[in-house]
DNA sequence: CCCAATTTGTTCGTATGTATA
DNA sequence: TTATACATACGAACAAATTGG
């Protein structure tokens, strides 16, 4: 016999919201709360449906619309789980470069600086916080095949990330993405990127071991969390001589955005 | 009383094959053939799924997957139609470029020339096809604001485009993909983009009043009709002073080809 | 290796709601 | 108003994958 579980609400009134859409976004709550942490089996269906009181096609009908979003995965006689972020969905979802030629890897990795500072206008209005808040900076410099391809600049607001080290940030097993899921609760889902073509200033130079004034790439992202919020900036420098940004106009986009 | 229609064939054995895989199959390739032609409706519902010998569920299952890859729309109290191109969904789908200040708008097009010639190594690779065959090469310039921002050159096989002159280029009511799709049958559904940064050539420099030399964007683009050949080959030269490439990476790839 | 329990995946059928013409 | 078509919701049955005995 299963724990006896509270039936659970699924929001006041659902003003013409379809059912479907009212659990989904219960679901939502859940998983933003912690309650359903990433990684962790969410109750099956036939329970959820009884729990929601709602039939079993429409509570498969909210979780595919999560797992469309990547926020939930569901895995054929194990169950539905909390998406957690992997090396593999980094790559893929935010990882855009690859060699010219087509072949596509991981990068190599090495810090350059870690400090501490304050928020710039630029950074600011990307993050929709004030300027002159603490802020951590925290410089990349990324290896394809042992080339320095691309110069990484990571801006997070402090208040988010209380307590972040450089040896925190250092000693982190995976992606950073995965670090602030697993350490702070912040579950990146989306991002937006601005991509312009710009001559190398002298830190990309320098990093990079190109001419400054060089034509380079420069990409703009605000990672937006779980609950539609900027967590995350960053500027890009990529060097495109043997490289390429790739993107696929294939994908498709959300129905009903619920944020 | 309806007209007495013919059972549709699903496809023989289906291997494996989930029901729903098989009718979506069935319907892409009436849409392919041009049995279903874009812009029309096709049967409704309960109709299908007679005809396809499933329940209305399994029908609509398998529209979902081509609603969600812009093949087909859906029009609740109207109907379903195969999709046709339009403005809009040019600018959303395929047009990335916008003013730095986030200003959204539909470009200026501008022909700059229409030629005769062939397909060079790296046209041919990126169209699947041979070196030295024939082609047609068209030139644009783009502005936003009365701004020269873009400059596309478009190569297209010419094999797949018999009888396109240049008066019918120019003359096109809408966009060169509502011309691709409405005169030669062609619908294009998907692209691959990669993007560079580059000095500017002295074509693009010319026809963008800027210096040769100065960092562009340079982004080669191969997009894919339905039945997933490549179509079009396009290099667009991107001034990034005042404006942006953008990207959001929220969209959702497609759950299984089929192609 | 096979079996049984569990969980999601697929398919069916029906009823009712909502938008459109 | 009426008819039509898609949208939502329900419930049930069986298939397929996974896990553990």
């Amino acid at each position: 016999m299963k724990t006896p579980l509270a039936v659970l609400p699924i929001g006041r009134d659902l003003g013409g919201l379809p059912l479907y859409r009212a659990v989904k976004r219960s679901l939502l709550q859940r998983i933003e709360s912690g309650e359903m942490a990433p990684g962790q089996a969410m109750p099956n269906e036939t329970e959820l449906a009884l729990r929601f009181g709602v039939s079993v096609g429409t509570l498969r009908r909210a979780v595919d619309d999560l797992v469309a979003e990547h926020i939930v995965v569901r895995r054929q006689g194990r169950g539905t789980f909390v998406a957690t972020h992997t090396a593999d969905r980094f790559l893929f979802q935010f990882f855009h470069v690859e060699r010219s030629d087509g072949l596509r890897e991981a990068p190599v990795v090495e810090l350059v600086s870690f400090e501490r500072t304050r928020l710039d206008d630029e950074a600011a209005e990307a993050l929709a916080l004030k300027p002159g808040l603490q802020a951590l900076a925290i410089d990349h410099r990324l290896r394809l095949q042992g080339k320095a391809v691309v110069h990484d600049r990571v801006v997070l607001p402090a208040h988010l990330f209380r307590g972040l080290t450089e040896k925190r940030w250092r000693d982190r097993p995976g992606t950073v993405y995965q670090l602030y899921q697993s350490e702070f609760g912040i579950t990146v889902v989306r991002a937006q990127e601005r991509l312009r073509a710009v001559g190398a200033d002298r830190t990309a130079a320098r990093v990079l071991g190109v001419a400054a004034g060089q034509p380079v790439l420069q990409v703009r992202r605000v990672a937006l969390a779980l609950n539609g919020l900027p967590v995350e900036w960053r500027i890009s420098t990529v060097v495109t001589a043997q490289h390429d940004y790739v993107n696929l106009l294939s994908r498709h986009e959300v129905r009903g955005s619920d944020r």
